[in-house]
DNA sequence: GGTTTTGTAAACTGTCCGTTCAAATCCGGG
DNA sequence: CCCGGATTTGAACGGACAGTTTACAAAACC
């Protein structure tokens, strides 16, 4: 295999990797696909293996590798040496000797001979790109104005992504994308109603307009993706982005959830409580994101008399977020909430009012211990969970 | 392999196969643990694909059975071989030629050759037994009281599985028990109240004393496996098992939840609504037990004077269901919700109420499709659900 | 010089594939 | 009616590939 050929990703991603469009050989009558798996699968999986190491406990040597992954010594020199020929591992130098014994030679991704590019289509207003490096550290940046039609808007995504293209000064592993909406597994955007899209096959789109490796999901999906990888989460975690609307994002033992109609996380409709609630506009009352969303936390706040009333404000909002998220805990056992979003709203009562209404509407035997923070990732988390999205597809590290 | 050995299990079971107590090589720091990949867990993958193409599709040829899996006819012959080595696959004779060619010698699973030992920890004062087919029919049952104890509780298991391996006249594949309470991946019941049971090593105690292969899982999740494998259900399903508490078991993308601390599915005590509710034996109001539970229902139903008061009732508690399920379905996007209880409760009015709130609550481009219905499998769901269990961690099949 | 550690080379085992072939059936032509 | 070609099944043989075990050279420490 060759570094070209690594753009078609060994596809070995354990989580969100994307279908490619005609690989649907067997015909699997229900979601787990049964399929066969030859022995150069499991070569596929030792390969990334040996990245996923490498990417999590950083630069060691090839016998450190076979320690860590169980792997021989002389599978994991076959292996590294494959890597090493497809760009993708480097040798570092010899590590100073620590004791006896030959030295050895330290090898590593190759962090700094690649990028990745990745884009947020989720702002109220605009596009983000960045290109960023294997870590997840961002090292340039674009940014254009979202069109309003739905031809534009598409146009103005490969814009982006060819100006950050030409930015990137180093090869490039594959484009993420979060979109809004509601995004299936082959990147086709099925549903995006603030851009205008239906049935839009993003990841195509771009693929043929770039010639790079594309995958695509919902940004809340794609930042708890962020939050997992760079931001020491959890196995079982739900992402809450609170934006211009409200989404969500799950993990549950370590796999991303996509749902049954790739619809997994779209909270903001979900009807919280039973005593009413402002009008939302979709048309009901009481919606998750009449209660939640920035323009109507904005609102209520510039509404609002007193600091106190201000705060009383949150704390009400809180406790709506944490009368939905209940139910969501006890079913799924999650351990840990995150909330991502502007950290003047969300940070402090609210935050605090969600983790209090959790705690008192669930089992304390279990639910003690869920946690509720803000992500440390700010307002880059889309950007960094489509990287995510890359690595994963690509190399299979999550 | 012997037929011996086989009760070891191949451990490729896709799902929820339970980890023995001393395989933890590798030290995995996250839920996905990083392992490596031999061609014999290939060839292991493989020799599972074919039992549940066989165990799914029926009885057919070994050239039947490379077309369906991809695997060519070499090879397939040789896993059959294996498998009829194991006394796991056996040649029921030649098909009736129906064209030209040879006439093709039919393999299946040896159905009539082995059985499944399930039990049903659940009820509110017998502990069920039952012998089962591999396809899930019941031939022979016995049942024993709940004893008070925590010991006395425990040897009642034992005492029940004894009784039903005399009765069994076959090979006993494995026994899956289906446990009240939060049960972890290696079979210890970490808590059980109704039974007294805290860290209980049921797995081990039974393995110890009966000499076969134990799985053991919390009753309303091993009644979602029922529901998954043997009702047709999709692979985005819940299931609400109505008792004497409210439990329930979740499917996502054809895999069972477990969530963080193997606590998913206990919904029985998340508040539901803002408006307060009847009086929960956990000290809260308002939780879903103590709206949902059967002596709940009875009790009301009791108190209830006219047949439309009664309907009434049974109408707000499908609401009440509902509109805990509510976030649930939007949040993993589930298009199956499944009851399983008493018919004359659970069927008609509360089934509607449940899934019209679900409907009126969620958001409807989504959720429009989503089906409320009573399960089929009747009582004996937990005690099918616990055969599932050893198909899965036996043979890799569901 | 003996010990320890690293990394590679050679031989071996296991797994699946492609090719080839015998067996058993159907179909059509003489 | 009989015989050869076509078709399908199932198995044997050799090859490709993956990982292991064993052996060994290189480079450090004591």
């Amino acid at each position: 295999m060759t570094a070209s050929e690594v753009q078609r990703g060994s596809s070995t991603g354990p989580a969100h990797t994307q279908t490619a469009p005609g690989a649907s050989d067997a015909v699997p009558r229900r979601g787990l696909r049964r399929v066969k798996v030859l022995p150069e699968h499991a070569r596929a999986h030792n390969r990334s293996l040996v990245l996923q190491t490498l990417f999590h406990d950083g630069a060691m040597s090839r016998a450190d590798l076979s320690r860590e992954t169980g792997l021989t010594r002389v599978t994991i020199s076959d292996l590294v040496a494959e890597l090493i020929g497809d760009g993708l591992v480097a040798e570092l130098g010899i590590r100073e000797a620590s004791g006896p014994g030959k030295p050895a030679m330290v090898v590593d991704l190759d962090r700094a001979g690649h990028r990745i590019l990745g884009m947020d289509l989720s702002g109220p207003d605009r596009f983000l790109g960045a290109i960023l490096t294997l870590d997840g550290d961002i090292v340039a940046r674009h940014e254009i104005p979202a069109p309003r039609g739905a031809e534009d808007a598409r146009d103005a995504v490969i814009e982006l992504a060819r100006r950050l293209v030409a930015d990137a000064h180093a090869p490039i592993l594959g484009i993420g994308v979060g979109s809004p909406g509601v995004v299936d597994n082959d990147g086709v955007v099925l549903s995006a109603p603030g851009l205008g899209w239906t049935q839009l096959p993003l990841r195509s789109i771009l693929e043929d307009a770039l010639a790079l490796p594309v995958l695509v999901a919902n940004d809340a999906n794609a930042a708890v993706l962020a939050e997992y990888t760079f931001g020491g989460a959890g196995d079982d975690v739900v992402l809450v982005k609170v934006g211009r609307g409200v989404g969500s994002g799950l993990i549950s033992a370590g796999q991303p959830m996509r749902g049954a109609h790739f619809a997994a996380g779209e909270i903001g409709h979900v009807t919280v409580g039973t005593d009413g609630g402002p009008q939302c506009a979709c048309g009901k009352v009481g919606c998750l994101e009449a209660w939640l969303s920035v323009p109507a936390l904005t609102a209520r706040m510039a509404d609002a008399e007193t600091p106190g009333d201000r705060e009383q404000q949150l704390r009400d909002a809180g406790e709506r977020l944490g009368i939905a998220l209940a139910p969501i805990v006890g079913a799924l056992d999650v351990s840990e909430i995150v909330l991502s979003g502007p950290d003047e709203l969300l940070a402090g009562p609210l935050a605090e009012a969600t983790v209090e209404t959790i705690r008192t509407r669930t089992l304390a035997r279990f639910h003690d211990g869920v946690r509720v923070r803000m992500t440390a990732q700010g307002q880059d988390i889309v950007l960094r969970g489509a990287a995510v999205m890359v690595l994963s597809g690509q190399l299979g590290v999550s």
